[in-house]
DNA sequence: CTCGTGTTTCGAAGTTTGTCTAAGTAGTAC
DNA sequence: GTACTACTTAGACAAACTTCGAAACACGAG
């Protein structure tokens, strides 16, 4: 196939990005490029009320809590998350703008004109 | 601010995301969730002609060209670019198809109505 | 206060990743 | 053919990551 300019339109094939921009956006990259962390974020997301409380989410695993524990500080950390603890339990929420900031940077600009 | 139901947009925040589609993404994400390799990708893309040769990716950073071919490797592997010989050089290429695979998980499915 | 449940922190395997040096392959020029 | 340039492969090593078990912390119930 020859399809030569279609690779015009996501903001990362737009322009160079600067060293200190990708390491900042490696950071956020490297915190979802993983199985169980991707999935934590979704199920967090798609939750109904937007909160998910730790014990649904450790239950989903067949990892122990200690290491549902450690992904979740590692998606908090990122920034992709908040979280808090409301009495017994703890509650964590995505946090919108970071995960927009990934979307903006793979996403096209102009829809690809759907029928 | 409370803001409470922003996150429902981004497909990723929609329902939950199987386990074999999280490993699937997982490997796509994690070549990508380096700053050199999402420097290179963004090179290769906004690169006059959608093409962009090695030895101008590598001028452009402080490592060896076997760590630069090894991650343009990694990219090509998860199938964010293309490469060819082309006489002395090698040119690279985006893949669209896989970059919007990355920005549909985390686009917003709706606008956030611009002012 | 003491107990039980839910969650996080700590310390320690085993595995993966990023980088290098050295050597190999592909092509041009003479 | 030989010499030179461009790029890749192979092997090795340090750093980082994932996971676990055990212990510590936080909270509500009795």
């Amino acid at each position: 196939m020859s399809a030569p300019a279609t690779a015009c339109c996501a903001p990362i094939a737009r322009e160079p990005l600067a060293e200190a921009e990708a390491a900042e956006l490696a950071v956020l990259l490297k915190a979802v490029a993983d199985p169980v962390r991707l999935r934590l974020l979704s199920m967090i997301g798609s939750h109904a009320g937007g909160e998910a409380c730790v014990c649904d989410l450790t239950d989903a695993f067949d990892l122990t809590a200690p290491t549902i524990s450690h992904h979740l500080k590692v998606l908090r950390t990122a920034g992709l998350i908040g979280g808090e603890r409301r009495g017994t339990w703890v509650y964590y929420w995505i946090v919108p703008e970071a995960v927009n900031r990934l979307g903006a940077l793979f996403a096209p600009l102009a829809e690809p004109a759907p029928a």
